[in-house]
DNA sequence: CATGAATGAGATTTCATTCAT
DNA sequence: AATGAATGAAATCTCATTCAT
């Protein structure tokens, strides 16, 4: 009955255990005790390795926020289209992080936080897009509002049509919105 | 000594109240006491009145989604501009009383009922601006995808640009927009 | 089984189960749960009545500090050998108060507040038997930690011959040592 | 990038480490896992080597109680007063280790073998100085009690002027006292 | 022998909620 | 109808301690 006695391998199985359950009902929603009855180790064990339930959230929440887009500029909003609505998340039950963080908000500070992170992860760089428009900071985050709203639509409202949709269904619309947005072409896939 | 004897008007507060709170900490963060003290009544009195935190919330929530929208179809794209992101809730605290919902869904019903109730009073009547076009619906909720991403990044991510940015600094915007998803344009105002 | 709803009954009785509890394990040793259950009820109305475990201690330890000794100067030093030694402290199953207060010190704070009591409400007024002596304070110190070690020895070490002493045997020994420290006699009782 | 394999070494790390926790914090202030950190060692090397908390702290404390006087009888008083008062603890954080003894005592049993250690090591010899009256343990007790409550309000209560007082302040006093409890006089240094 | 992963019990505290008055 | 005393469940977190390695 006693565990595996292996610690990286354990604290992944908290990690992707926590990454459903904060997903699936939010920070309040989740109780260290589920997380870890759900692996099979005693909730102590929680926070001697994290520290706390927030360490636990955050570090479950940060896993995969890190990868950096690697492409040419011109082809970061398809990119983010994937990235950011047609992923199906399933680490994260299907549940969109930035939704799952956005639910878990409990204080300003954590507000400010994750503005920060979602600018510097997908805002600034979009406004190069927009050429030396005067307006390029607002152009970008119209463009990410729209991301995310899609993101949340599809993931967590569930809207009908793009709950069914494939990316190639939107690539045209992509295209369209991203003109109108930054005032000229970002050509799609050649 | 005992509080004013007006049923109704104990009710209201109780609801006006209520409303900031669970749009300033979510569903979890407030407590029906916390509540209940500042508008100075006895807990107890709130499951007289709505016989749980639950009920409490639903119908704290539900006050405001009533108001239709009773203009022509081609200037919902502005109107709902005007009521998605540039409200200024305050009765809500100043948070989208959207992302609270969203913050608040607990189980799978209370998203279903989100879903639905978005799609009846935003997203139907949307449908039509795109003429006959086969994607009619797929448009209607890339639209509003939009007007949600903006509200989120307006109201609870404060977004530098868009918290800043008032309703005439969208409309060009918003008619190229709404020009490239719906296909055809949109009349701005006269 | 559901207990009487007299809160001010309810609350005495916890103050005194707690003053038992605290004084017999100190504060560490003494859960609320312990408390509460001693008295039958559940350990939430403790939090509720004071507060935290902390309200609880000081409330309880307070209770019987205010009491101010009213008696003329010269009798100060028989009035506190019945206090402060001779009293049976059954309300503290038997445990000097000043020792519950000093064994449950957890922080540099709690001694200062100590200090500043047992100076205030002991010392102070004894300098005044030491006449002008240039070192009074001193004088009114050393004559409180006999008090102090002889309360110390006979309700906590229990040691033999204290243990078993009435307060007259002490009284001889009491006015040798207060005219031994004070310079001059203090009057026994006429 | 283990540690010295020096186990009496670690042995009296932990010793040395424990007396300092255990007398700033009390026993359960202190964990075994703060006093294991502090040495730099895995906290389950205490159990191999103490068996437990409690005796890890009952062979922290017993150290430095062995050292036994060796001194006439008539000098006792003054060496008390030095042993007893005016040491520094440095080893115990300046807390006096009879206080930390006190505050420690979590039984009767505790209780029972404190006092025998403390009559036996120090009030017992005392006797001898009151000759032949018939209350020569009582007067013993007194002096001790003296003793004792003058140790605690310098080092744990810090009372101002015997916080501050250096030994030779006390000797006068110490010579009427112990004559007046010891019924004769005991003579000073040289 | 020593380490450190893992445990189980228990502590304080907070909440939604019920029920006697 | 309204109050507030009381409850019970659950949550986070800390500790002493054990046991496989």
């Amino acid at each position: 009955m006693t565990r595996k006695r292996d610690r990286e391998q354990t604290r992944q199985e908290l990690l992707a255990t926590a990454r459903r359950q904060f997903a699936r009902a939010g920070y309040d929603g989740t109780s260290v005790r589920d997380v870890a009855g759900a692996v099979g180790v005693d909730p102590a064990l929680v926070f001697r390795y994290f520290g706390s339930k927030r360490g636990l959230f955050d570090e479950a929440m940060a896993a995969h926020t890190d990868a950096m887009i690697d492409a040419p500029l011109e082809q970061w909003p398809r990119e983010l289209l994937g990235r950011l609505v047609f992923q199906d998340w399933e680490e994260y039950d299907g549940e969109h992080p930035l939704i799952v963080a956005l639910r878990s908000i409990g204080s300003d500070d954590e507000r400010d936080r994750l503005r920060d992170e979602i600018c510097a992860a997908h805002i600034d760089k979009l406004a190069d897009l927009a050429g030396d428009a005067k307006d390029k900071q607002l152009r970008a985050e119209l463009f990410a509002a729209w991301m995310l709203g899609l993101g949340i639509l599809r993931s967590a409202v569930r809207t009908p049509a793009l709950a069914k949709a494939e990316q190639q269904d939107l690539q045209p619309h992509l295209e369209a919105v991203a003109e109108a947005i930054f005032g000229r072409p970002i050509p799609g896939p050649e």
